[in-house]
DNA sequence: TAGGACATGTAATGCGTTACATGATTAT
DNA sequence: ATAATCATGTAACGCATTACATGTCCTA
């Protein structure tokens, strides 16, 4: 039984106080999306498959007529989890990003348009950096004054400051690219 | 007939001067890479697509006895480039980094364990940055040189700097953490 | 009383990777 | 002679998304 990197992100959010799949995609949504996206559809069968291979308990608990099914999670699914965040194993980062993906290929574009391009990557990051300042770090700072778990908030805090150095950049390139009227030689700094 | 980012990574790369698909497959590895993954083997079937789409003109061109077809850009191809570069679309910018979900989860590790991880994380992007200064600046610099395409070299640098930049950031985490746990005196070890 | 949040799924599809496969040319 | 690189694919599989589907509870 191998557990995928989105198994161990159900079985981590239940280990940070998610008790129903429910909980578990609002937990993403605020969280881990940002560096682990996983769709609401494979929670569901996930929790099944956790709870199978022992690393979840589970038990029926509808609230009024609803039906809802909650989760603990098991000394198994600790060692599980702890022995995964231990594991010495290539750390990849893939990034898709189609934004840089049309930066790569602006020598296409008129100067004016692939300026227009920087500065929409620009905004991109500024609408991000809102939504962590907004809605991600307070969330993850609930988190850290109710458990006193502060990694989900280190880990909020690297996106938005992340996006404050993306925000910076595109900045400096919008300025080289303005004023670059005149063709140089040299590379810049 | 929907092309994917996919397809104008292949489309670009042919206009950025290669010619075969084994020369769509070598620039990939060097450059978008690292923004925009696509695995070899989806390259051929995708030129066939392009060339069936009208945007690429194939032709074959044996090396001896060895098959080979290469590829021009047509007109048109130049044109949906162009568009797709210009489309005013959502350019979410998606992350998949197993290093930052588990430091998301950290909190389930005891402190010395979790500091291991980020400077597991440092050197990472330490790898990383070596990596672009090393390959891939260089070989960008000189599409810059040859065909005065700036932008695969501005890429390439946006590469470097938020390596750089992830260097630093753990490298801060690394002091605030180390200095929190007055419990671990195996720093040095 | 209607809309939104809560709560959980199924089915179909597509995208991409892994593993496998072939064979020629060039450098050592 | 052998390894590495050039060059191009096929087949099977699995993961993840999209679209669809159902029904309850709470609030304005």
């Amino acid at each position: 039984m191998k557990l995928s990197p989105s198994s161990y992100v159900v079985l981590g959010m239940l280990g940070l106080g998610a008790r129903s799949g429910y909980d578990v995609k609002r937990a993403v949504e605020l969280s881990t999306r940002f560096f682990w996206t996983i769709s609401p559809v494979q929670i569901y069968p996930e929790l099944r498959r956790l709870e199978d291979a022992g690393l979840l308990q589970g038990r029926d608990e509808p609230r009024g007529g609803r039906a809802r099914r909650v989760y603990d999670v098991t000394p198994a699914g600790e060692a599980a989890l702890r022995e995964w965040l231990m594991a010495a194993e290539e750390l990849a980062m893939e990034v898709r990003d189609k934004g840089l993906l049309k930066l790569f290929f602006a020598d296409a574009l008129e100067p004016a348009d692939a300026l227009a391009h920087v500065r929409a990557m620009r905004e991109r990051s500024e609408r991000m950096v809102r939504r962590f300042r907004e809605e991600i770090e307070p969330t993850a700072e609930g988190v850290a004054e109710g458990s006193g778990r502060r990694f989900p908030s280190i880990a909020a805090r690297f996106g938005r400051e992340l996006n404050e150095w993306i925000v910076q950049w595109c900045g400096d390139l919008e300025r080289e690219l303005g004023s670059a009227s005149v063709v140089d030689g040299d590379g810049g700094r």
